[in-house]
RNA sequence: GGCCCGGUAGUUCAGUUGGUUAGAACGCCAGCCUGUCACGCUGGAGGUCGUCAGUUCGAGCCUGAUCCGGGUCGCCA
């Protein structure tokens, strides 16, 4: 490149007509539509600009090279002939006295159309990364994040949070979810682990005095992904507060998160603070999830008293019902519907509905027809009324009939007030709870949480005078429009209200001390009371830029199999570099 | 790890009951075209139908195994 560009390929405008300009960015697309005479699209960043060809030196160039190459035109605005309304610099044109090239495009073939690069195999796209991030549509998730993380930053430190940065090689934590683990070439035998989250080091910073503490912090755990879950890492809004209660944590984020979401997100409307609470278990029961949409406006209704109608899959089940009252779902739909809620949960579901007449139809209907005039009363029916059913035991019936319950609101129209977010806290969730495997108490969540009422209600529970799981933990969740967005607690500052709590699950103070070792030591030297939490940035985006899968809002994602097909992460490394880290590979066996 | 869906041209897909030479669109190549903007027109190249085995006179299509991808459940304090 002999000059540099003066202009970008968004900039130029009728009023720049006649300067002499320099321009650069990729070949987009040639149009020849004469001999010698073609319309060459330059893109870059900032938008495309249309070169015109009318030589036939400037022709050879053009032909000479592949599109997507980069090139840098020099020459002079000129107002078109014919206008393109459609784009900001439809009213003028380059006639080019030079053109370089700057980086040429080695292949006539691309893995896929540029500008179509959605529709493209994903495993292509991530390999490809690099030509995929070059459509603009996929370029604009990566903006909205840039955008989004900065304008957390600001709000974050306009409320007087300090941003500190904590390690990323840090101790295995011996709960949650599975680390990952890195070789320690000074300490044969041993690992750093990288972080979950910076958990226990933000509570050690509100320990130390720091009061307010944030960071847009990398998180990593070892588990499988999901549509809205990236596999490995992902990073999270992760902050705390130091003398403060639960209400002051939420009306931090119901400042910050509404206004970011309004300016930035697909629907220009968040709702305002204060934000709905809602305790855990009414959420199961009203909207069978613990993250309700609450854009959707049905409800989940308890239909056990049924449970013996003779239709087998209820008998001896918990059932559970999601009437709309108004639903004209094609028979196709209905069963496409259910079709896709035991995709979903896996767990069936089943339906009947209230025709014109008020007589029960379709689907299960004949079962329930005996007891018509009860059922109408018990869920509140009128003709027309579409009723979805679940049954099994309490929380799979709950859990199938709150994904009945979306895909019914996003069915039928008039249900989902879809244009908005809606959010809301779910509070008071259970401390403890029965393990499936082990039969006996648990924690539910974390053991960081401050149990609800603290050492006396510890207390009570041990003296038999309270069921250990009506013990509530002071823990949330922020929830978006059905989208968890985070979780967070008022913490257990207090050595000895820890002990009590690991005691309640047959542990003591020498696990805590084992588990948590500099957390607990430094909570004896006076820890002030402190509350957080820590939205997660790739779903905050994911939710604003309205996309169904986490990998549209990240660079540079892996795929599910946790594998960067671009880099060909994670890869076989030399022997030098195993036996430096005191690693013998034991080579897999039947 | 379980379950569901998918794998056909460079890309996105169609492919009937198992039956002649496996099609379309976009892209690519060549030619024509002086106001295109998803430019247009004409022609052309391009295929181990994921892989292996089986059934059959005959398999893109049926069966089994296997690999790969996506979704989902488990998992994610």
């Amino acid at each position: 490149m002999t000059q540099s560009r003066t202009h970008t390929c968004g900039a130029l405008r009728l009023s720049d007509a006649g300067k002499v300009v320099t321009i650069a960015g990729w070949m987009e697309n040639v149009r020849e539509v004469g001999s010698n005479f073609a319309f060459v699209i330059v893109r870059d960043f900032y938008g495309t600009t249309q070169v015109v060809v009318e030589t036939e030196d400037m022709m050879r160039i053009v032909k000479s090279i592949n599109k997507e190459s980069t090139i840098a035109v020099t020459g002079t605005v000129r107002e078109r002939d014919s206008k393109n309304g459609k784009i900001p610099t439809g009213d003028i044109e380059i006639v080019p006295e030079k053109i370089d090239i700057l980086g040429r495009c080695r292949y006539n073939e691309l893995p896929f159309e540029i500008n179509r690069s959605r529709d493209a195999d994903e495993t292509q796209r991530l390999k490809y990364r690099y030509l995929d991030l070059r459509n603009p549509e996929v370029k604009r998730n990566i903006l909205l994040r840039c955008n989004v993380v900065s304008a957390l930053r600001q709000a974050m430190t306009a409320h007087g949070f300090l941003e500190i940065t904590t390690p990323i090689l840090t101790a295995s934590s011996p709960e949650g979810a599975r680390d990952y683990l890195v070789p320690a070439r000074k300490h044969p035998g041993k690992f750093y682990a990288l972080p979950q989250a910076p958990q226990q080091f933000k509570q050690l910073l509100m320990t130390a005095g720091f009061d307010r503490y944030f960071q847009i912090a990398p998180c990593f755990r070892d588990e499988d992904a999901r549509g809205d879950r990236s596999p490995g890492e992902f990073y999270q809004m992760d902050m705390e507060m130091a003398f403060a209660t639960q209400e002051d944590v939420f009306a931090v984020l119901e400042d910050v998160l509404p206004p970011i979401f309004a300016k930035y997100g697909a629907y220009s409307i968040a709702s305002a603070a204060p934000f709905r609470q809602i305790p855990y278990r009414e959420a199961m029961d009203t909207y069978g999830s613990d993250k309700p949409d609450l854009r959707i406006d049905l409800t989940v209704q308890d239909f056990t008293a049924f449970a013996d109608c003779g239709f087998e899959p209820f008998a001896g089940s918990t059932v559970k019902a999601v009437v709309v009252p108004d639903c004209a779902l094609a028979r196709k739909a209905v069963d496409k519907l259910c079709a896709d809620v035991e995709v979903q949960s896996g767990n069936k579901a089943y339906w009947f509905k209230v025709d014109e007449t008020g007589n029960l139809a379709g689907g299960i209907a004949k079962f329930l027809a005996p007891r018509a005039a009860e059922v109408m009363e018990a869920l509140g029916l009128k003709p027309g009324a579409f009723v979805g059913l679940t049954a099994g035991k309490k929380e799979a019936a709950q859990k199938t009939a709150g994904v009945l319950r979306s895909k019914l609101g996003a069915a039928c129209p008039g249900h989902m007030d879809k244009e908005r977010y809606e959010f809301c806290w779910i509070v008071d969730f259970p401390m403890y709870e029965i393990g499936e495997e082990s039969g006996e108490l648990e924690f539910c969540h974390n053991p960081f949480s401050m149990p609800t009422g603290g050492m006396e209600t510890l207390l009570k529970a041990e003296r038999g005078e309270m069921n250990p799981l009506d013990i509530m933990a002071n823990q949330y969740d922020l929830v978006c429009n059905g989208v968890e967005l985070s979780s967070g607690a008022v913490r257990n500052h207090d050595p000895e209200i820890m002990v009590k709590a690991f005691e309640m699950v047959r542990l003591g103070e020498e696990d805590v001390k084992a588990k948590f070792p500099a957390m607990y030591n430094a909570f004896c030297y006076g820890a002030p009371p402190h509350a957080g939490i820590a939205p997660g940035v790739d779903r905050c985006v994911m939710l604003l830029s309205g996309e169904e899968s986490i990998r549209e809002v990240i660079a540079f994602p892996m795929n599910k199999n946790a594998q960067d097909i671009m880099m060909g992460a994670p890869s076989v490394v030399e022997q030098k570099q195993l036996d430096e880290l005191h690693i013998a590979l034991v080579s897999p066996e039947e």
